[in-house]
DNA sequence: CGAAATCCCGGTGATCAC
DNA sequence: GTAAGTGATCACCGGGAT
C-alpha cells in the first residue's frame, strides 16, 4: 500500500524571518508589499486574521493592516532554508520531490518495518523540521500524491492529517472543489454554475471527476515537460524611451543566459514581455534556428521583438524575458565551428566568474540600471 | 496536377500555483 | 501613487507540410 506524506510550509517566508529575528513571533507580519509597487509575497497568520493574503498588493495590505510589520523579502535567504528542509526530508526517505520552495512531498512506502507506523514518522519529520530549524509546517499522509497535498492544505497550519486507505472518498466528498489543485478562480466559477460545488458532486460526474481530480493516474512522471528559463521586473518608473527598455533588456538578459548557461542548457524560443501602464500584458516570442545560450544572441532578438511591438509613446511599467525549447544535448549546430565556438565559451565563462565575483549587473549588454529592487 | 483532410508547429493569451 | 516573479499547461488560431 502506497502512503505519501506532503509537507507545506506554513508562511513559509514569514517564519523564516522570525527565526532570524525572534522578535517577530506572535505579531502581524508581511514580507512584501511593504514600499510602493509590489505585493506581499507571505503573511502570517496573525497578518491573515486583518484579511491580508499573499499575492495582495500591497497598498491593500497596508490599509487592512496599517500597524503589521512589513519586511522586504530576501529570496536567497528562504533557498538556502528550503535546502535545509529538503536535506532533512531525505533522512526519512530516499524518495523525496520538490515542488516548490515550500512543499515537498515524501514518499514513506515501505518505511513501517524500519521507522515504525507513518503517522509516527510523520509527526517525527514535523517536529524535527520545527526543532532543529525553527519551522513549522504541516503534513498531509495518503494514498496518493494529490491526496496528501489536499490533506495538507485542509489541515494547515501546524497539523498532520492522515486520510487512512479506503476513507478517501469520505475525505474528498464533502470538500469544495476548489480545494483541488488546478481548480483556480475561473474554473471555481465555472463549476459553482453548473451546480458543482463540493466534490462529491464533481466526482458524480464521470467526466469531469476525472479531468480535474484523477487519483488513477499512476504518476506524474515520465512527461518530458517544457522546461522555460525567464527573467523579469516592475519598472522602477514607467518608460516609455525604447533605449532606456533595451538597457533593462540588457541586464534580463544576462540573468536568464547565465542561468541557461549554468545549467549547460541552450534554448530555441525567446519570449518578449511587455506590460503595459495600464496593466494589459502581451507576449511576443521567435524560435530560432539554432538554439543559444549566449547574451548576444538572445539580446538581438529581443531587441528586435521589441522594436517592432513597442507602441510609440504607449508607457511600459513591466519588461520580461523568457527562454524556451531547451536542450542540453551536446554541440552539433553550424552555427560556429569547433575553434569559434571554444572561444565563446571561453569569453562566457570568464564573464560568468567576472558576474559571480563582482555581483550581477557588472557586465550587461547596455549595463540597465532601471530595475526596481 | 489540383483539391481536401489532417497534422504539426509557431505563436498568443489565459489560467493556475507557489 | 494599485496589482511580484518564476514557471507550467491549455485552448485556439493560422499556415505549411503531408
Amino acid at each position: 500500500m502506497a502512503l505519501y506524506l506532503h509537507i507545506d510550509m506554513d508562511s513559509f517566508y514569514v517564519s523564516v524571518e522570525r527565526v532570524l529575528d525572534p522578535s517577530l513571533e506572535g505579531k502581524p507580519v508581511m514580507v512584501g508589499g511593504g514600499a510602493g509597487r509590489g505585493v506581499v509575497t507571505s503573511a502570517s497568520y496573525e497578518a491573515r486574521q486583518y484579511g491580508v493574503r499573499s499575492a495582495m498588493p500591497g497598498f491593500q495590505a497596508r490599509r487592512l493592516c496599517p500597524d503589521g510589520i512589513f519586511v522586504p523579502g530576501r529570496r536567497g535567504v528562504y533557498s538556502e532554508f528550503s535546502r535545509k528542509v529538503f536535506d532533512l526530508l531525505r533522512c526519512f526517505s530516499p524518495d523525496v520531490r520538490a515542488f516548490s520552495i515550500d512543499e515537498g512531498l515524501v514518499n514513506l512506502t515501505g518505511t513501517e518495518r524500519l521507522m515504525g507506523h507513518p503517522i509516527r514518522t510523520a509527526n517525527e519529520i514535523i517536529d524535527r523540521i520545527k526543532r532543529d530549524l525553527g519551522l513549522p509546517s504541516s503534513g498531509g499522509l495518503a494514498t496518493h500524491p494529490t491526496l496528501a497535498k489536499i490533506a495538507a492544505t485542509a489541515v494547515k497550519p501546524r497539523g498532520l492529517l492522515y486520510v487512512p486507505p479506503g476513507s478517501e472518498e469520505r475525505f474528498l466528498g464533502p470538500l469544495d472543489v476548489s480545494a483541488i489543485p488546478g481548480v483556480g478562480p475561473k474554473t471555481y466559477r465555472e463549476l459553482v454554475g453548473r451546480g458543482i460545488a463540493t466534490v462529491a458532486q464533481l466526482l458524480a460526474h464521470p467526466r469531469l471527476g476525472r479531468r480535474y481530480l484523477d487519483l488513477e493516474r499512476t504518476t506524474e512522471s515520465g512527461r518530458a515537460h517544457e522546461h522555460s528559463i525567464g527573467s523579469e521586473t516592475t519598472l522602477a518608473q514607467l518608460l516609455t524611451d525604447a533605449a532606456a527598455m533595451e538597457q533593462v533588456l540588457g541586464g534580463l538578459v544576462g540573468d536568464v543566459a547565465a542561468r541557461l548557461r549554468r545549467q549547460g542548457g541552450r534554448a530555441r524560443r525567446i519570449t518578449l514581455k511587455l506590460r503595459y501602464s495600464d496593466f494589459k500584458t502581451i507576449t511576443r516570442s521567435r524560435t530560432l534556428k539554432a538554439p543559444t545560450c549566449f547574451d548576444v544572441d538572445i539580446f538581438k532578438v529581443a531587441r528586435e521583438l521589441l522594436a517592432s511591438n513597442l507602441t510609440p509613446g504607449r508607457p511600459v511599467r513591466l519588461l520580461g524575458i523568457s527562454t524556451s525549447g531547451i536542450t542540453t544535448e551536446g554541440w552539433q549546430d553550424s552555427m560556429f565551428d569547433y575553434r569559434e565556438r571554444a572561444s565563446m565559451d571561453e569569453l562566457y565563462k570568464g564573464i560568468d566568474r567576472l558576474r559571480h565575483k563582482y555581483g550581477e549587473g557588472t557586465v550587461t549588454l547596455g549595463a540597465g540600471k532601471n530595475r526596481s529592487h
